[in-house]
DNA sequence: CTGAAAGCGCTAACAA
DNA sequence: TTGTTAGCGCTTTCAG
C-alpha cells in the first residue's frame, strides 16, 4: 500500500503535480466541463499518483451541504431495538445509499439526550435529510420533523397526523388479509386482540379486522385491547375466553401476542387450530418455530427501509414524491 | 416543494449582538476561560436570544476533529444483519456516545461498495475513530484497519492476528461453561457441532468444548464442522448421529443450529433431554420457545458494544485502553 | 477554456 | 482579559 496515507493530500498538492492550477483540477474532481482533454487527464493522473481523496468537511462547508442523512429511531422504550426489525430496516436503507456518496448517521432517540439532539438537528440542518422511524403515535417529534426545513421521510405514519412524506406498510390490507383468510376456511366468531392503539399500526390492523368482517357480515364485536407484548396478548386471551367463550378463531395483531395467546390458549385446553384458529402479523423469525408453527402476515420490511432513503434521495433532489404504502402477505401455517 | 432553505445563525450574528468580539463568543461557547462573567452572560443571552447553534461542519473543518464515530460490520453476507445481535450493538454503542458529542455513522460494508468507502474512510480520516465488527476471520479490511491511523477498535477478533484494541464476549469461557455443565449433569459422551472455523467466535468456542472436556477426561472426538446455520445444524445432527450413534449429549455452537439439531434429534425418535441434552449458543429470543426450551449461553451484546465504545472515546482522549473479554454465562433451561 | 480571489463558519495563535 | 488575524480544504463566481 502506498504511504500518503500519513498526511492528508490536498487539491492544491494535485493541481500542482499536474501543472495546473486548483480550480481546474477541482473542476475535473466534480467531472465539471469547461477543461481541456489534457488538463484533465493530467489532473487524473495525479490524483491516482498522490492517492488523493476530498476532504469531505471542506467540501460540505464550502457547497452548504453536510453530506450525510439520518435514521432516527424515537421512542420512549429503548426495548424497541431488541427487534429485529430495527436492523432490516437499516440494511434497506444502507443498500440504496451506497449507491450514492451520502453517508448514514443513526440517531436513536431514546432518551431526552437523543431527542434534544434529533431536535437541534432538525432545527440546524446538520444532516441533508432524515428517515424518521416514530415508534409511538403522537410523538412532537414527528410534529417537529415534518414542520422542519430539512427534508423528511417518515417510515410509518404517526397517529395524530398525515405527513407529507412517508411509507408504510399496508397493515390494514394486512389485517383484512389475515381476517378474511379466517372467513374463508370457516371461521364465524373470531376475535381480535389489537396492538397499541396509539400506533398506527395499532389501529390500522384493527380497521382491516372491522372491514373484513363487516364485509363478511359477520359480528366484530369479540375485541380486547393489547399492548404488542407476549405478556399482554396472554392476559389478552385469557380475558377474551371468559367474555367471548365461544370464539372460534382470533387475529392477532403481533406475532410477540400470538405467541403468548397461544401459551394460554392451550393451558385453557383448547387445541390450535381445531378449536380456535390463530393469525399473527409480523412474521417474526419465531412465528415458524412456535407450536403449531403461526399462520401471519409478512412486512416487506427490507423494502421500506430501501423505499424511504429512496423518498428521502428525491426529495434531496428537489423532486416530489409520492408517498407509499407497501404491500403484506399472508403466510400460511398450520395455526390456522 | 418546499424551500428547505433558511439561514443559520452564525457566531458573529452572535457576537455583535452580545456586544462582543467573535472570538470571545467563541470561547463563551466552548467553555474555555478568558472571558469577564459580564461578557460571558450577555454572550449567552444572545445565544438562547438567537437560537444559536454553532454548525458543526465548520466547526469540524476549523479543528481537524471530524466530531462522528464509525461503527463498520463488515462481512460477506448481508444476511447477517438478520440477526438482532447488531441492533444490540448498535444499541449499547449509541448509550455511550449519547453523553458525548459525537454522531454515529453507520457503516455497512457488505457490497465491494460499502468496503471501499470504508477502505477510503481509515485512509482519509473521515471519522474520529471506528468500532469495526469484522465477521469473517480474514477480513482485509480489519488488517487495513490495524495499520490505519484512525483509531479503531474490534468487536470480536480476527482470526488472522490479534489487534491492539479490542473488546470480545468470553466465547471459549462460554463453551467450556456450556461443556462442564453438561459433564457435571451425568453425561459422558459429548459431541459438538462447531461454527464456521473461519471466525474466532467458532474457533474459540471450539476450543472451550474441548478444554472441559480434556479436563474431565473425557473424549473429545465427536466433532462436526457447521456453519451457524439452522440447516446447517440439522445436517451436522444427521451426520454426528451417524458416526456417533453413542452420543448422549451435544454442545452446538450457536442456536440457530441448535435448532435445526434439535429437529432432526426429534425426527429421529430421540428424547431431549432424556436421551441427548443438548445446549446452544447465544441465547436468542428463539431459545425460550424451543421444545423444548434450549438451554444456552448468553452473551452480554449490548455491554459489548457499550464497552467497544467507551474503549473508542478513551483512545481518541489519547489513553491506551486494555482489551476486554466479557463474561458469558448458562442460561438453563429444559433441553439439559 | 483557464485561473485568481473571495468566501463557507469556526478555531486558535498571537498581540495588545 | 481582550480582539485581530490567519487559516482549515474546497467550491464558485468572475474576469481574462
Amino acid at each position: 500500500m502506498t504511504d500518503h496515507s500519513r498526511r492528508q493530500v490536498t487539491l492544491d498538492e494535485v493541481a500542482e503535480r499536474a501543472g495546473v492550477s486548483r480550480s481546474a483540477a477541482s473542476r475535473v474532481i466534480n467531472n465539471a466541463p469547461h477543461v481541456s482533454k489534457a488538463k484533465r487527464e493530467a489532473v487524473q493522473r495525479a490524483v491516482t499518483d498522490l492517492g488523493y481523496v476530498p476532504n469531505a468537511t471542506a467540501r460540505a462547508l464550502a457547497t452548504q451541504q453536510v453530506g450525510a442523512v439520518v435514521l432516527a429511531i424515537s421512542s420512549d422504550n429503548p426495548q424497541v431495538f431488541a427487534d429485529p426489525f430495527f436492523a432490516e430496516v437499516a440494511v434497506g436503507v444502507n443498500s440504496v445509499l451506497e449507491e450514492t456518496e451520502l453517508e448514514l448517521i443513526l440517531q436513536l432517540a431514546t432518551s431526552s439526550r437523543g431527542q434534544t439532539r434529533l431536535e437541534q438537528l432538525l432545527r440546524t440542518r446538520q444532516a441533508d435529510g432524515v428517515m424518521l422511524m416514530s415508534m409511538h403515535g403522537d410523538d412532537p417529534l414527528a410534529q417537529l420533523a415534518e414542520k422542519s426545513d430539512v427534508p423528511v421521510v417518515f417510515g410509518g405514519t404517526p397517529t395524530n397526523f398525515e405527513p407529507q412524506y412517508y411509507v408504510d406498510a399496508d397493515n390494514r390490507g394486512g389485517a383484512r388479509l389475515a381476517t378474511e383468510h379466517l372467513v374463508a376456511t370457516g371461521r364465524r366468531r373470531i376475535a381480535t386482540i389489537t396492538g397499541r392503539m396509539d400506533e398506527s399500526a395499532g389501529t390500522a390492523r384493527y380497521k382491516g379486522y372491522q372491514e373484513a368482517l363487516a364485509v363478511a357480515g359477520l359480528d366484530a364485536g369479540r375485541v380486547v385491547y393489547g399492548d404488542f407484548s407476549e405478556e399482554g396478548g396472554g392476559q389478552a386471551m385469557e380475558q377474551l375466553l371468559a367474555e367471548h367463550p365461544d370464539l372460534d378463531a382470533v387475529f392477532v395483531a403481533s406475532d410477540q401476542m400470538a405467541i403468548g395467546a397461544m401459551r394460554v390458549l392451550k393451558l385453557a385446553g383448547k387445541t390450535i387450530p381445531g378449536d380456535v384458529a390463530v393469525v399473527g402479523f409480523n412474521d417474526v423469525a419465531l412465528a415458524r418455530h412456535t407450536e403449531p408453527p403461526l399462520t401471519t402476515v409478512a412486512q416487506p420490511i427490507q423494502s421500506l427501509g430501501r423505499e424511504m432513503a429512496r423518498m428521502l434521495l428525491a426529495l434531496i433532489a428537489g423532486e416530489s414524491p409520492t408517498p407509499l404504502i407497501l404491500p403484506t402477505r399472508l403466510v400460511q401455517r398450520a395455526s390456522s
